[in-house]
DNA sequence: GTGGTCTAGACCACT
DNA sequence: GTGGTCTAGACCACA
């Protein structure tokens, strides 16, 4: 699992480990049951804060993706994860709201915005960025 | 036009103000040309700081969806917006990716994402919300 | 004598007017003693206020470019234009400076930033922009 | 690094700042990956308001002179800075256009201009004032 | 009356 | 301790 951070962005250093270890669900290199390093030594590997990667790991067990046991350590969610509530999509639309209709702004059309989520798709289960 | 804020969002709210003037004009009712309030009949109107205002109005500037003209006034981009530039259509897929990546391990299917996006459209069209 | 406003630039119009007055002095369009239309006049022909195009006009003529005489008219400054003294050599290189800095900091040579100097000399005493 | 404000100035206190900044980029007293002050630090410094270098940094970063590492500090574009882009010599000639023309006005040579800005190059090198 | 600039002081998220 | 955001209130240049 490659973790590739671009620190001269915008989206904090946190929540781009976590969004990578999502696509790394996502993609099913990490499986249910699979353990996380430890903050410590995903840390040094990483060369980032332990309270950098405690944060990333910390929001993922907000989402139930992770279990994190004191002092044992961080798996994957066992039990594997639940398909998402209703909610949860209203939340995620919510977020990708501003970005569709930024789309719209620029001309995309419905059809070149949904191509581009189903490239989305495919880029991640393959592991191409 | 109303603009709604959440003021617990995590979402500045200078950038919910731009966001929903952006869908303005993803609808229409904001055309080339029209103007926009001044920075502060708009932040009275809305009950916030003048800067803030500003400061939306700037970022839609640097996005060259509206023309600040300095001492006179706030136009939508009078020559309308071009259509997107491959890069801008690459930088909204990377905004857009952790969204999908995080549908995904939340086991929604391509199709359900697409429809997701198809819905947005809609929504954002008709003014809804 | 060809004016041409841009009314989205951070350049105040008044400036830009002025600047325009300036090259056409500079190519010799305007000579001594030639007359400027009146500031009513000159407003309704370029369809900018008259406060713009009079405050255009005291900017030239605090720089002694031109005369406006009460009620009568606004002339070209009729004895000819002194030679600059070493004072406004002094502003206009402190004027410059920023501008020259910026082009070392982008990497372009003493002399790419001369033959700019030189083309612009030539482009202004051609009229073409 | 010196920095030196005209508080009467029509030039904004955060642009001044930001040209003594390209400057010290010119000269090489700030060399790529050098980090800069806090904005709070460096207002303290300078006794003014930390906004207002905020600002100044924000300008600078526009022009990607410097990177605003959010939450970590601001550091001196560490890639180095490209050379000027065709647009930007453009730019950069459309500003020095107009104290070009002044210059011709004010009776100086191509020489004499050509030669003013050689010693700018010079002194802004060895940081003279 | 408009946006531009500046100051002052506050809270928050991130490292 | 850092930059990001927000509020508040002021003066200025421009149209």
């Amino acid at each position: 699992m490659f973790i590739e951070i671009q620190t001269n962005s915008s989206v904090p250093i946190y929540l781009q480990l976590a969004q990578q270890l999502i696509e790394g669900i996502a993609r099913g290199e990490l499986k249910p049951g699979d353990s996380l390093p430890s903050v410590r030594a995903f840390a040094a590997d990483l060369g980032m804060n332990m309270h950098t990667v405690n944060k990333a790991y910390h929001y993922l067990e907000e989402k139930e993706f992770i279990q994190i046991v004191a002092k044992s350590g961080v798996i994957i969610q066992p039990n594997g994860i639940p398909k998402a509530t209703a909610e949860e999509q209203q939340r995620l639309a919510e977020q990708i709201r501003p970005l569709v209709a930024e789309g719209l702004v620029l001309k995309l059309s419905e059809e070149e915005m949904v191509d581009m989520v189903r490239e989305l798709v495919q880029h991640i289960k393959e592991g191409s960025s």
